[in-house]
DNA sequence: CTTCTCAAGTTAGCCTCTCTAACATATGTT
DNA sequence: AACATATGTTAGAGAGGCTAACTTGAGAAG
């Protein structure tokens, strides 16, 4: 039995003495670790702990319950795929359509390489848990949507016109990213090109 | 104690005397109640049971595991889809646009009226449950919208153009749907008129 | 009508999971 | 050096998933 061995191999997770530096991060760590291999409802708050090397008390000395441990990972991974959606754009100038398309492509990106996270956030797991961070995270990837669309149609992002064009490439490019990483719904996607797609709808809604 | 007393009152729900009649139909119809009521990962095999009126053993001489309820929750409520989207079709002429978005209108309503069984299905509940039944529900639902699309533009259904169209305007109403049911994201689409965005986008992708 | 059989129930109990209470340890402030 | 507090631990209550072994009763066969 050596779960609190010396030997720290994988730093932020496992603990090195009798405290563990920063379990918080270490335990939404380890639970997106879980949920990333198993499904967003295939984690236990006790396998959380084993991965840390922690005991199953643990957590609640800085989660209220399992439910908050999961809106943690979320809130962490809405911030990692803003962050990618706007690096995505850094490169392509300012009104320039393809701006558009670089950030639904991110967005979907995201949904493909964190599918549980996504899920988790997107699929009613958080059903129910008010939590102002969550919300905020996700106004956040929206506004840049918004943002996006004003500076390509040229009008205020106050404008009507501005939202309605972002809440429907938005609702598309959501839609989209839930069929693509479920295998059974992307197989009547077979033949369809995920960019073309993109390119299409975006020119078609941003047209007048 | 009268868990088996004789006034039943909740046909199909609770049974009468030692066996049941169809258990297997009152535990799908108590779990899809359980599962509207308390979000699609608040539901257990026994609140199933106690609904029922059964032990907790009972359940699985008709299912394997807590898995299978829930995909024939979720095949059932794909059937119920179909059919809605069916009849939401027959007193509008064929060809006509209003077609399409009567189906799209139907699916989100779907997705309104059981929300838990929508995200059940598409949410990530059902990952890794490989099951015919399920995935053939899904495409049934898919091939509607195709047919749809087929006759709108006047192409056969096997062009792949027929095909992109359908799978553009399923991924919108689709992602639209899971922003409407989830309150933190309809906020995003405040002011904005479901009908309107429906016929819009329809216009848009039919369109050349 | 009786008897047999088998599908469909039941009880008892295992293991795991979430979460709490009570106790232990280490860290940094005074 | 001593204490206060944050952060761990162990023990255990209560619930849920699932199985094994037993029971019931409904329909077929004699």
């Amino acid at each position: 039995m050596s779960a609190t061995t010396d030997t720290n191999d994988d730093t932020t997770l496992r603990k090195a003495g009798y405290h563990h530096g920063d379990l918080r991060a270490g335990l939404i760590e380890a639970t997106r670790q879980l949920v990333e291999q198993n499904g967003p409802d295939g984690f236990s708050v006790s396998d959380a702990c084993r991965l840390a090397g922690v005991s199953t008390a643990a957590p609640y000395k800085h989660f209220k319950n399992k439910g908050e441990m999961i809106v943690a990972v979320c809130v962490e991974g809405m911030e990692r795929l803003k962050a990618n959606m706007h690096s995505s754009v850094t490169d392509i100038p300012e009104g320039d359509p393809r701006r558009m398309m670089a950030l639904g492509k991110e967005y979907i990106n995201y949904a493909l390489t964190e599918p549980a996270c996504f899920r988790l956030k997107f699929g009613g797991f958080t059903d129910g848990m008010d939590n102002e961070a969550l919300k905020a995270a996700g106004e956040a990837v929206f506004q840049t949507a918004m943002q996006e669309v004003s500076l390509c149609i040229g009008e205020s992002i106050e404008s009507p016109v501005v939202r309605q064009k972002a809440f429907m490439l938005w609702s598309f490019v959501h839609g989209l990213s839930f069929i693509l990483e479920d295998a059974d719904l992307a197989d009547m996607g077979e033949g369809i090109d995920v960019d073309f797609v993109l390119a299409d709808m975006a020119r078609r809604v941003l047209s007048d």
